[in-house]
RNA sequence: GCGCCCGUAGCUCAGUGGAUCAGAGCAGCAGACUUCGGAUCUGCCGGUCGGGGGUUCGAAUCCCUCCGGGCGCGCCA
């Protein structure tokens, strides 16, 4: 948007150069000094052309036609970049387009009618979320909500397994609660394999409540009441903390279905078919070497389970059969193994796996009173998802989870998120937002009120400050496009302090309601609706609120 | 041992499939409107981009190698 001028004025001089089909690059440069637009396209043709750099710029720019009125200066600089300056009048035309795209400013329809699949969270109904699953729940929900703003429509999808080993530990657990708690005080719990967390007597608690001591001969259905509930409490936890962060599935995929309705049959018939299936020590293995990795696995043990990888593989099938442009795995660093098995075995079956694009994120290391805190689900800790959302609210927790890079170990540090509250990250961009509220807030009791486009005075643009703040925002919907495109929510969170920066220098050097003349002050309240929108889309992508006042 | 990720300022991290002087936040130091929210703004301090080779006119960025961290490498999920 900021540069679509210029991409214009130097296509055109390429074309009459005889240069047509390069598509030059347009580049903000990083510092001010060498103006407010640059193009290296004289260094990319340079070997082609078999000419200097220099040279060809010098072709280019005598080719070239603009409005001085625009345009201040084009230099060429160093090795043979074009730098452009522009004029206030330039950024006013920016301001024009930004107008009228109005409050859906900085989303797109890019890929309108595209349809994609997120899976993220799929943690299994054996307990509450702990603080680790917030990276994969915050990083999966702003993703989805990303692909959203450039056109696609999505849908955000939680896998689930209710059956095998960890529900069966889960009931045992739940049973073996249960009976302490009815006084069988020496009543064993599996201290290797049982749910150690202090919810398991909640739960048993409640089969209390509900059986009193009904339960208490021990038998297949007393377990599987136990299984029921455990499942019924995990998930109703789970879906409370989601509620709070403001994630909603749209569906909820059950492994078992997979069983039921004969998917693993034939997964495991389709791999067979293509010699990738054999039986080796009462055991049926999947040839993954002769798809290019280091060994091959078990996919059904001898006992005739399959182990997790079957069903995921029978899952992908499922998910690419149903025609989504995009699908999105949100994973832990620790399921890199797997992925890839399960990638090879789904693209052996003629699926085009091109359009499985994993986010594998990096484990979280919480640190609290200057040490690891180690958080497990089966070491009795109780700190969880919850608790972090109590003590910091849900928009600091969601935005510190996806602030940075996805590949990065990413370091929380317990103490200082809630000392940070007055330098927060999160309260900066709040700030700016409650701060332009305020303002119109004043506006409205003077009476002053936001004009449309065409009524503003946009030629009373001319502070470099109102520049400044032009060229930030002007780059909202590349940055947007650019997060999509590359799953990276954190490039937004990124993009939004320097749009608030902006907004906040602006503000200091800038008058805006008691600005010289009626004229100014309409074009800077623009100026301030305009922000409010890139801050309210921005924070709204990354799944935090934009409050009116703090 | 093998696979994937990471190593940039005291700390946490950017650096858009190479190119015009290595950037930001926090911490530290020094300052700032008689008026729209000082949860703000301005400036300073701070880096042989983990080490070493290589390719190139040019490398934080590409290749090789070593060192250091993380996560995997089950007939657990």
């Amino acid at each position: 948007m900021l540069f679509d001028s210029i991409r214009t004025i130097v296509r055109n001089a390429l074309e009459r150069l005889g240069l047509a089909d390069v598509e030059p690059t347009i580049e903000l440069p990083r510092h001010e000094s060498h103006g407010d637009a640059a193009t290296t396209v004289a260094l990319q043709v340079a070997r082609r052309l078999g000419k200097p750099p220099r040279t060809i710029a010098e072709e280019i720019v005598a080719r070239m036609d603009y409005d001085p009125s625009r345009i201040a200066a084009v230099e060429i600089a160093g090795p043979g970049f074009i730098n452009f300056r522009f004029r206030p009048r330039y950024f006013a035309d920016v301001f024009e387009r930004i107008l009228d795209r109005g409050e859906r400013f900085g989303f797109s329809d890019r890929y309108a009618g595209k349809r994609a699949n997120v899976e993220y969270v799929s943690a299994n109904p054996t307990g509450p979320l702990h603080p680790g699953h917030g990276r994969n729940v915050a990083l999966g929900d702003s993703i989805a909500r990303l692909l959203e703003a450039v056109g696609y429509r999505v849908t955000r999808e939680y896998y689930f397994n209710n059956a095998g080993r960890q529900m069966q530990n889960l009931a045992r657990s739940i049973y073996a609660r249960y009976r302490q708690l009815l006084g069988d005080t020496d009543y064993p719990f599996d201290e290797e394999n049982g749910y150690k967390g202090e919810y398991i007597f909640d739960i048993a608690r409640e089969l209390i409540a509900e059986y009193g001591d009904r339960l208490r001969q021990e038998s297949d259905e007393a377990l599987a009441i136990c299984r029921t509930k455990g499942e019924q409490w995990c998930f109703a936890s789970i879906r409370r903390t989601l509620e709070r962060l403001g994630v909603h599935h749209d569906v909820f995929f059950n492994e078992h279905s997979l069983y039921t309705d004969g998917h693993i049959e034939r997964t495991i018939a389709a791999l067979r078919e293509r010699g990738l299936v054999y039986e080796k020590d009462g055991a049926t293995w999947i040839a993954t070497t002769k798809l290019g990795l280091e060994q091959d696995r078990v996919i059904v043990k001898s006992t005739g389970e399959p182990t997790y990888r079957l069903p995921d593989m029978a899952y992908h099938c499922i998910k690419l059969s149903r025609g989504d442009d995009l699908i999105v795995d949100v994973f832990g660093a620790d399921h890199i193994a797997t992925i890839q098995e399960v990638l090879a075995a789904v693209g052996a079956l003629g699926y085009d796996t091109s359009r499985v694009k994993v986010v594998l994120h990096q484990m979280v290391t919480f640190m609290k009173d200057g040490a690891p805190y180690k958080l497990s689900k089966r070491s009795g800790e109780q700190y969880t998802l919850d608790d972090l959302i109590d003590e910091l609210g849900p928009d600091v927790v969601r935005y510190f989870f996806v602030m940075r890079a996805a590949e990065t170990q990413l370091v929380f540090d317990l103490d200082l998120a809630r000392q940070q509250s007055e330098t927060n990250p999160v309260f900066y961009l709040q700030y700016a937002h409650a701060r332009i509220c305020s303002v119109f807030a004043n506006a409205r009791q003077l009476g002053i009120e936001l004009l449309s486009r065409d009524a503003l005075a946009l030629d009373r643009i001319e502070h470099p400050a109102e520049c400044a703040l032009i060229r930030t925002l002007a780059q909202f919907p590349d940055v947007v496009e650019r997060a999509a495109d590359q799953l990276a929510p954190y490039i937004v969170a990124d993009y939004l302090h320097t749009a608030a920066e902006a907004f906040h220098t602006f503000y200091h050097e800038c008058r805006i309601l008691g600005a010289q003349s009626d004229d100014l002050v309409r074009v800077r309240l623009a100026l301030a609706d305009a922000t409010r929108t890139v801050l309210r889309n921005g924070l709204s992508v990354l799944g935090v609120s934009a409050p009116e006042r703090m």
